[in-house]
DNA sequence: ACCTGAACACCGTTCAAGT
DNA sequence: ACCTGAACACCGTTCAAGT
């Protein structure tokens, strides 16, 4: 049971046996994993992560799931694959230019190819940066904060947090976009009566009360400059002062 | 068909059927809707988001897993629940203090409780914010970003993203906390790995394979501080300039 | 009012067996 | 080398029926 298990990651880690001029040779359905990965992201664009399931896809492929476990490990190897294909659509901006300027880029590629793909968000801010495309994206990241005058460690750290930053604006804009494209009420009746229902008893939210008219009207574009803008102004007003790494080698502690 | 389903919501909506003080007096598991949040919390601390399954939770008190229909409309808003629960552990900043100050006790509740409960951040990132606690948490940061500067519209943009700026933090934090706590490879090693392995071909990456002396220690604490203050800095430095109301009323629109 | 039993339509994955 | 068939251990949810 063991052994069996083990060869056949051994296999599946073993990939692109040769060159992708290969296959339909003599292979039954000529199933490659460019073609996995090509229809991962049709069903992904079309129905929605949830309709990227294992049996989905390989019905749209015209073949038995189990037939894809040859081609990826499982799964989460799948989705990882996916979500650098995406990112490969993302161009890496020029070393040359200024800093703030390649970050800037980023961004914008981020939400050019991230609102194209739907649910890509979601998927990009739950599966850990691997793949090349998506590790060459950190890569440039952590160089802007390096030339922004941020030390190795913290460029490190800012770079995580850019990227998170980025997903969930742009995660959060996807989101309402399929709220009012599903005909589901549009957030901002949603959260006016939630605040209608709960207002009268002891919580009462006087700001989103206060507010309540300009939650429909809120320019996606312009939200997103905004928050971008606010984050890049933090990185400019702020030379290396902080200190990431700590004197004493010490392990990732989290809290407590 | 459509009538029964009709019902059996309607009955899911209308709760709290008279008070808590009502439970085991001739029901059978005496099921309360407390009871099913708390069981949750216990199921999310002890073996994460992926053992949060309706069957698991009902085998949990107890009970066949049908049972919880009956207290609640589905999953999605069991798990509203739960995150609402969690937040209701969070403080909620006083008014009067300086809006940054409350900015900053807003982050550190946050990173306080979701911290010790797994997979909290994954799961409020989510979610969309209902919830009483969760919208008193929301209330609190719009007011303070209106407080800082920023138009009615702006504040609850940033709002929204400053919620994802701190769950994308500690979620990074956390799932690197896991990686350590479960024994895999700390993600410094991972990623060492992953350059040296690409790192012979045409991408290579310059800039992560300068720090990668410097993945592995990463103060998470420090880290946190840093990416707050950065952002914080961003919204200390800005008066209210941009504009995301836009003049003619406009609906949300995704990039294009 | 509150819960069970049985069923439906799904999942991801393993593994022997086919060709 | 590449894929199928059958199976395992799961999901969320509905709905009639019990008490």
């Amino acid at each position: 049971v063991r052994k069996v298990t083990a060869t056949a990651q051994a296999r599946a880690s073993r990939r692109k046996p040769a060159s992708n001029a290969k296959r339909a040779a003599g292979s039954r359905a000529g199933l490659a994993r460019d073609d996995i990965v090509a229809a991962s992201l049709a069903l992904l664009q079309k129905d929605g992560i949830v309709a990227l399931s294992t049996r989905q896809l390989a019905a749209r492929l015209g073949v038995q799931s189990p037939a894809l476990y040859w081609h990826v490990r499982g799964k989460q190897e799948l989705l990882e694959l996916v979500a650098d294909a995406i990112c490969g659509e993302m161009h890496v901006p020029d070393e040359d230019r200024p800093a703030r300027l390649r970050l800037e880029a980023i961004a914008s590629e981020y939400r050019r190819v991230l609102t194209t793909y739907r649910d890509a968000p979601r998927l990009l801010a739950e599966l850990p940066p691997t793949g090349p495309h998506r590790i060459a994206l950190y890569d440039a990241a952590v160089g802007a904060f390096s030339d922004s005058g941020f030390t190795a460690a913290e460029a490190i750290a800012m770079a995580t947090f850019y990227r998170h930053f980025l997903l969930g604006m742009i995660g959060e804009e996807t989101r309402q976009a399929a709220l009012v494209r599903t005909g589901k009420q549009k957030p901002a009746k949603a959260l006016a009566e939630e605040l209608s229902q709960l207002g009268d008893d002891a919580l009462n939210y006087p700001h989103l009360r206060n507010a309540a008219a300009f939650l429909s009207d809120v320019d996606a574009d312009a939200a997103f400059r905004l928050g971008l803008s606010v984050f890049l102004d933090g990185v400019a007003g702020r030379a290396a002062t902080a200190d990431v790494a700590p004197k004493k080698p010490r392990r990732v502690t989290h809290s407590r």
